[in-house]
DNA sequence: TGTAACATACATTTTAGTATGTATTTTAAA
DNA sequence: TTTAAAATACATACTAAAATGTATGTTACA
């Protein structure tokens, strides 16, 4: 075979990206090859050369994508209040995705839970996730500082700490849920697990 | 080099094992070679293969044996009572051991956070893991059963979804210190996160 | 003297990466 | 508007490196 149009260029692409989801979750990472990424999308090695480099760039291609693809789609469901309520449903909207969409799941269990993260990777997309956590990082403390000022949290409160517990916590169940760890629904899990901290950062 | 007597052969053993630990910590498991581990311990791949049948099998004796050996060592130390702040302890006192020992919190770092878990190393140390896993969350349960009876929580919650929490946030704030997403002292962080999460239980 | 505890050397497999081939679009000159 | 050239979007074939595993050798202990 030979050329497409522009449109189904980026298809071809778009099917690499979404086979080697697939073949990273099912072999890991390492014993992904590029052979079997091309072949699971009806291509061969040569075409998955053509859009990355190596499987470093693949990879970080995938995550950062991914991760902005979803952004994006959720950026108007994102409540923008400064409550802790607000905060619960911003977490909250985020695990509800992690339910229902299973392919953004799982997504996240190969990334959270099941890459290795070498250098390569982590250099290429660095930028994204530090960026991402930084956000997560404020946006919480943020809403503490205001709750604080409206009285509304215990005095001496170490915020920086308290907002890196906040987001630990949500990480930590969502951690657990993809691991399967256990069962049960993760938006209820982390509904209810930062309801009781909230609960306990009160009066 | 040629046979030495059965305690330098132990003493060998263990050295592979440590050197496995750091070659896995710097390069990551993929991209860790025999020859590499085995030169670091001052052998050859040959030492290793005598041990070890296959990386798999290195890296699941690693886990297995330094998990093991860390459970006997605090098992003195590990607080036996009922309540909440028993269960407190109980968490710190893995959160401290996490802080003190450098070279505990660099294997857990690497099991934890770094490692990527194909399925050949997860059927090895499965057993270990779950059986661990399942300890904690019956441990939590049972406190959290008790402070019940003693009509120290709040009506209504659903105990197992609650360890299952408790647990959660444990793990999420160590999986975050060793990530090193943010500084501060990683028992601090459990106490304080475990303490607001127990406030919000009660009454 | 046999075997445990390694070292050494080699064979085998695997896979990343490259180089080249080719059909199809685009582009652009005529 | 036609058409030749150039670039794109892949496929195919090959190279080279690397690492795993094995087979065999060697030495000291028991």
């Amino acid at each position: 075979m030979a050329r497409k149009c522009k449109e189904d260029a980026e298809k071809t692409r778009q099917a690499v990206i979404e086979s080697a989801l697939d073949v990273f979750s099912e072999k890991g990472y390492a014993k992904a090859t590029f052979d079997e990424i091309a072949a699971r999308a009806g291509f061969t090695k040569g075409a998955v050369y053509w859009y990355f480099r190596n499987k470093a760039d693949l990879v970080a291609a995938l995550i950062v994508e991914y991760m902005e693809r979803k952004r994006q789609e959720l950026a108007q469901n994102i409540p923008e209040g400064d409550t802790l309520e607000d905060l619960l449903d911003y977490f909250t909207v985020w695990a509800k995705v992690l339910r229902d969409d299973a392919r953004f799941s799982k997504f996240n269990r190969f990334v959270i839970c099941q890459m290795e993260w070498s250098e390569a990777v982590v250099s290429r997309v660095q930028k994204n996730l530090a960026t991402q956590t930084d956000w997560y990082l404020e946006k919480i403390n943020q809403v503490l500082v205001k709750c604080q000022e409206r009285g509304e949290l215990k005095k001496d409160l170490d915020l920086s700490m308290v907002s890196d517990i906040v987001r630990s916590t949500y990480m930590g169940i969502v951690f657990s849920s993809l691991n399967r760890f256990t069962g049960g629904n993760i938006d209820e899990k982390v509904r209810t697990g930062l309801s009781f901290l909230f609960e306990g950062l009160k009066k």
